[in-house]
DNA sequence: TAGATTGTTAATCGATTAACAATC
DNA sequence: TAGATTGTTAATCGATTAACAATC
């Protein structure tokens, strides 16, 4: 009875990593990894410990064992993890080599600002166009990337298996614009609209930027700050 | 002997809250809270229960109530929160009425992006320039903010009372401007150059954005959410 | 083999939720 | 007063850290 105990154990964890009920925690710290990760490779080092990692990132190697640990044994004992593997195995989690394919809607001065970056790209996934209803920008290319009528988005999805679609437009059209996409069968919104998007079905993941929300942060830190700076009355 | 103690507990609890060590999970939240209010205000709503919050919200109206103690009892017992009370609270705890002031360094197409938005007005924060390298964007204004010239920046945060630098300039260059920012009594810094700035000095608060890290939470969730549907084997 | 460092379990810490007495 | 809803304490839950046996 006990074996069996055991053994249902390990298939539940097993079952829990496949199914990829990650702590939320835990994924939200996978970007970062993969960040430095990718740091080290490019200055050339080939290993490196989980204490090495820990100081290097300002968490403690406990932590970095334990969240990596999460999807699998990447490591070595006695001797770390290898730089190339780890950064590998935590890019495929990530999706980087899924191809995804995304749109950028609102073609506006933070449609531009994402264009123009190599923020996609580098992550894999492929920047298939822009759309606006600005008919001056309709034709043209913005860093590469063409711009196409918003009247054609549905279409566009459609025929070119767009993944996610980038919301750069104002506020009022967002919640729209996301029936439309998620009726395309695109899947993913990244949202920089002002505002909260819920998810038209539990089938689509929709994730919201705040910008003002990180500078009303800083304010509060500043704010504190200051505060524990005055003398003791 | 017992009534001092609890006379003790209570001085520590108020002399926590001025020193303002509220959890950061608290924090974070506080900006979110301002931005359902404000919301409600516009609407015309005068007041709200934790209950009615929680639930337009998505979060318990335990931590709402438990959140709003921390700074002190916004609330009155039967009747709920006035909306205009509290909305100003959480302003002036976010520092919006502190009069802060900013400059964006990098006039590039982030830097561009972020003066055309109303972000930094609505926040109470007044951006005072923008500040570039290329002698063509000096001189100009963009979006009625105007570009000065790089080498113009210690000399202008100096004179001007700036506590606010926003960098939008390539990584390279990112800490050196911090250091400078940080000698001409700049306190805080809100980084979107592609790094994890350190600060140089307690003292100096540092907000890094990432917006490559939300655009790979994005696609993980894609990818575990494809993951799930496919039929078990 | 001895030394190093992981993977993993157990202990601690902190944050969230539930419950209810205080009070408007 | 009775009803509603907060402020706050206690219980639960989850996440982080510490410790150490497994193992390269």
């Amino acid at each position: 009875m006990e074996s069996i105990d055991k053994l249902k154990g390990t298939f539940d964890k097993k079952y829990h990593e496949a199914k990829g009920t990650v702590s939320s925690a835990v994924i939200k710290r996978l970007p970062r990894y993969h960040r430095y990760l990718g740091d080290l490779l490019r200055d050339g080092k080939l290993r490196i410990s989980s204490a090495e990692l820990s100081e290097l990132m300002e968490v403690t190697a406990s932590q970095i064992r334990q969240d990596l640990n999460c999807f699998g044994g990447f490591g070595q004992q006695g001797y770390g993890y290898n730089i190339r593997y780890l950064y590998t195995k935590i890019s495929e989690l990530l999706g980087v080599s899924e191809g995804y394919n995304a749109v950028i809607i609102g073609a506006g001065n933070l449609g531009k600002a994402l264009a123009a970056t190599h923020m996609f790209e580098r992550r894999g996934v492929t920047r298939l166009g822009m759309f606006d209803i600005n008919p001056e920008l309709v034709g043209k290319k913005i860093y590469g990337t063409p711009v196409y009528h918003i009247d054609t988005l549905p279409d566009f999805c459609k025929r070119n298996n767009v993944h996610i679609g980038v919301l750069t437009v104002p506020k009022e059209s967002a919640a729209n614009i996301t029936d439309t996409l998620y009726e395309a069968g695109v899947m993913g919104v990244w949202n920089f609209a002002n505002m909260e998007l819920r998810s038209p079905s539990p089938d689509m993941i929709v994730e919201n930027i705040h910008l003002g929300d990180s500078l009303m942060t800083l304010c509060y830190k500043l704010k504190s700050r200051s505060k524990e700076e005055k003398p003791r009355e």
